[in-house]
DNA sequence: TTGAAAGCGCTAACAC
DNA sequence: GTGTTAGCGCTTTCAA
């Protein structure tokens, strides 16, 4: 049925070694066994059997990817990222929804190391204990993207969530506001409270101004959820830092239907830039993450580690920048 | 170093084979005896080796899902259906970007094959010979999510695309609209080409309208190129079909920037119902795409291959509707 | 109910 | 340059 290496020695007149040799490429092989065999596996139409070479050799030459949530915009672009350049190391990769789970997450852990993956680039909103104990216990490496381990120990590759959330509140402040708000997604993720929420305060103090609580609405990171929390609050802040382009745009929406004009009675600064960006109007201004280069690095950096490169630093910080558009100067 | 089936069967005083039993859930065991080996696999932190298990079993309970483009969001829904039934029935999935390159796609099917995956979901923007006689090859099921085959020989999950277009076309010129633009990505997309035209062109007959050729435009299905095919233009017609929601935006926001309005002046429907449709102003009125489902019940489909149970149909058609918001009634 | 033994298809010494 | 020979860790008859 199946055509195995075997098959192709006796094809060829050769041992199952040099059958090996050929198809690995290894170069002690004279060219014209090379071509016997070459031809044997064409004529047979042999296809070598990952799974016995996984097992012989103890690689597999796939990683896992464990991401929250593959349908939604922010962990798709890394995923982008992830893929190509496993691609372009010839892995191939293992994806798991975690649902921001954590037994799910430690779950998919062991089933991928079960699967003999080579390596493990997870993406979380927060690294809990048992779920750092379990990547402590992996025998493969394992990569952080878009994703922060406040104990700092797993290798990672991210922004400055902080610097870029203050950079954005300064700028609100400098064009004028005094009172400046924070919607956010929920404080459970690492980023929204450790980072941009801190970041938020850093720019306020700077600025010599007060934190006010009530600028800040932590929500569901949804767009209807910011767009509730304008028609509900009576707070009239007249600049917003939105921890995502969607809930940003919620408030633009928000700020129109309670007729007024954005940017002209109320600037709003989003945070991603996805294309949503660019497909509102007025068009909105928002920091920008690279989303595909935080994939492509984390997995360049599995890589490294999985062929036992040298790393220069295992936590790497990407730029960030604004990209000013309409909702903000 | 690492745990085997053979140390776990030291430590409890049994065979490897009865060890298998147990990890297998074979109830040929005493219940005494499954006791014993259970606590000898907690006591060494054993876990089966699935590459192992597969060498042995000819099954690998991993899948292989090729892709266009895991960051588009048309794609990353229909990923999150294959992934969820895929994880309902224990299978990974191995995921890779095709971006609808041929070559690629054949490629990644062999890699797959050669990786020993239970079965492959496919989605193509267009099915060509090559890529179809490899299909035809393979020696595990292969199951269309989202693509059609014109030939029809490969199971598949979609919509009843042309019947989609044709009401959402029918719809607008109900509406009174005799000027119904076609805006439509790329014709060398089967389902752009074959159904959505042919869809647009039936309303049209059926409403006894000429088909004015100056009124279909293909496009590269992106926002910009809609926005700027509508600055482009001179054509005015009242009524827009639109074979995506990005293009229906672009559309609406190039009517917007003519000074004139929507609906009013002019009424447009897309294709898809992404979350978009509800976050521009006004709300896009669009033909509901389940991609979800249709991610789904491909993987569902996939199963059922995989495990010899009868079929009703391999080409199962889901149900689709138009969502009625603001930019057409 | 349990065990012995033969592979699954390949890699990787090691010898020649 | 090429062949021989052990495994890799598991499943799966077949016997007992």
């Amino acid at each position: 049925m199946t055509v195995t290496i075997y098959d192709v020695a006796r094809e060829a007149n050769v041992s199952m070694a040099t059958v090996s040799r050929v198809v690995n490429g290894n170069p002690n092989v004279k060219p014209a066994t090379r071509k016997k065999v070459k031809e044997a596996i064409d004529r047979l139409g042999y296809r070598p059997n990952a799974v016995a070479r996984g097992l012989a050799s103890k690689k597999t030459t796939t990683v896992g990817v464990i991401i929250p949530d593959i349908s939604k915009g922010f962990y798709a672009e890394l995923a982008r990222g992830i893929e190509d350049i496993a691609t372009m190391y010839e892995y191939n990769i293992i994806l798991s929804n975690s649902d921001q789970n954590e037994d799910k997450e430690i779950r998919l852990l062991e089933t991928m190391l079960g699967k003999q993956v080579d390596g493990i680039v997870l993406m979380s909103d927060a690294i809990t204990p048992a779920l750092r104990e379990e990547i402590g216990r992996s025998s493969v490496p394992v990569v952080l993207a878009g994703t922060v381990d406040l104990e700092g120990r797993i290798p990672s590759v991210n922004i400055d969530y902080k610097g870029a959330a203050q950079e954005a509140v300064s700028r609100l402040i400098g064009n004028g506001h005094r009172e400046v708000a924070f919607v956010s997604g929920p404080f459970d993720t690492v980023i929204n409270r450790d980072f941009l929420l801190e970041g938020y305060r850093d720019a306020l103090r700077e600025a010599g101004l007060e934190l006010d609580e009530g600028l800040v609405f932590e929500l569901e990171d949804s767009y209807d959820a910011a767009l509730e929390a304008w028609h509900a609050t009576d707070r009239r802040p007249t600049g917003v830092f939105a921890g995502s382009d969607e809930l940003a745009i919620g408030v633009i929406h928000g700020v129109l239907d309670a007729g007024l004009a954005v940017p002209g009675d109320v600037e709003v600064i989003g945070f991603e830039n996805t294309k949503l960006a660019r497909m509102v109007r007025p068009r909105l201004t928002s920091v920008v993450i690279p989303l595909y280069d935080i994939g492509a690095v984390s997995m360049r950096l599995l890589t490294k580690f999985m062929s036992n490169e040298e790393i220069e630093d295992p936590n790497v910080i990407l730029p960030h920048r604004i990209e000013v558009r309409e909702s903000a100067k």
